[in-house]
DNA sequence: ACGGCGATTTTGACTAATCAAAAATACAAC
DNA sequence: GTTGTATTTTTGATTAGTCAAAATCGCCGT
């Protein structure tokens, strides 16, 4: 009766998926899906099917899916649960923060609510993971702020990185070794459309460029509040501010 | 090709059934198998001739099964990641001895080896889990103590209580109530046949008394270097002592 | 308005794990 | 020795999840 770890995959990457869908579509595409969980397209049809009967998703056909308020709620207790732990291997195991995905992804469908709890109040009922990404509430709230990119924020300002949406370790490595984790503030130098670069000044003063490809996946905020916030302790920190 | 939980599942019964046999006997009868894994008998089995084809288990057909060195190797892991959890919930967590059982039954099948191995750094490699259990080596070596219990130790002296084998939340917790944990140091006052009970008294001078039922799942050190090591530091402590 | 192509669904088949119930077996008792 | 009973194995079926490949659909471009 409890869902199937297929299940909250499945709810997860809806979830993830219309996320990433470009404004205004609300309705994921099978093969996006499918891709995403590494099955085959038709496996995915058959599945989503299933779904739709139990009422956690809406299926259209030809048109894709889309969750409803029970999936919705599902997919965040997945999420936060695969969020806190990897702030908690972070955190409190000492893993680092490129190491964690993998891991995350099993334990996301073992750990009880009890000891996730337990996780949750040992981490201080924290708000992001260590990539920025948001930790839905124990009810199943999920708070998505927006963000900037570094590709799309103003031309020479401050800006602070919130979340970088990309698991990859290698990507998340070269993130860390240029002071881009969340938290840790960067200036925008110039853009330049046609070499389709940013070129940025990190808090260390040194100067490097990032192709548009790499900077859209890290999501800066422009507020000065945030950019006052984070200024002080701007090194190493691995946590974000706010 | 890693091994599913499910086969994991059956290879850790197999070592456990194994080791509750009668002295003599070798061979696990399917009957217990499978009831100690919760399916019908036929599930298990074609589960073991199944296992025993993958060079996992010794398969006598009407006479039972057996772990063979792989098999084995495979059952010690498993029981590794147990404890290990089990010890890092109670330690690290700060749960309960009696509730982290099921939690742990989860997590032996997901947890990495780069997390397991973490987890014993962390522990300090540690011998016991909380109910005293051994914890297998890293390489797959088990080494499992010949203890008493408090039905088999001589009357009249001090033994230090060495392992606790029934996870059994309520009765864990009557274990802890009479502070009979492992670690802790309790006198044999007297034993009768007829009334098929065992008296005790406490480190703190109460008396009790256990059927032999319960005095069996207490397992117990005679040693006298046990009962010198363990006086001291008699109270609450949690982690056995060696 | 038609052709074609890419995305989607359908179909048929497979694997792992399970159960219930029927058949076979071991062995102890007579 | 035969028989009875408990245990074990076999059989036939079911469920969840999956794939490959065939069929179908939607829609874009002319």
């Amino acid at each position: 009766m409890p869902p199937s770890s297929t299940v909250e995959n499945y709810l997860k990457e809806v979830y993830l998926g219309v996320g990433r869908l470009p404004a205004g579509a609300t309705l994921l595409p099978m093969g996006q899906l499918a891709s995403a969980l590494g099955v085959a397209p038709g496996t995915a049809t058959t599945m989503v099917k299933a779904l739709a009967e139990s009422g956690l998703v809406d299926y259209e056909p030809y048109n894709g899916v889309r969750l409803t308020a029970a999936g919705t709620r599902l997919a965040a207790t997945v999420l936060r649960r695969h969020r806190l732990v990897e702030l908690f291997l972070v955190q409190v195991m000492g893993m680092r923060w490129d190491e964690v995905h993998d891991d995350a992804e099993h334990l996301e469908h073992v750990v009880s609510d009890r000891l996730i709890d337990r996780i949750d109040e040992m981490l201080g009922h924290p708000e992001t993971d260590p990539h920025g990404d948001p930790i839905p509430g124990k009810e199943g709230t999920i708070r998505e702020r927006h963000f900037e990119t570094l590709l799309t924020c103003p031309v020479g300002t401050r800006v602070v990185v919130a979340r970088v949406s990309d698991q990859d370790p290698v990507f998340l490595r070269f993130v860390e070794r240029h002071g881009l984790k969340p938290g840790q503030v960067v200036s925008v130098e110039a853009r330049d459309e046609v070499a389709d670069a940013v070129q940025l000044r990190g808090a260390d003063e040194t100067l490097f460029t990032l192709g548009a490809r790499a900077a859209s996946k890290l999501l800066v905020d422009v507020t000065p509040e945030a950019a006052a916030a984070a200024t002080p302790a701007a090194g190493r920190s691995a946590a974000p501010r706010r």
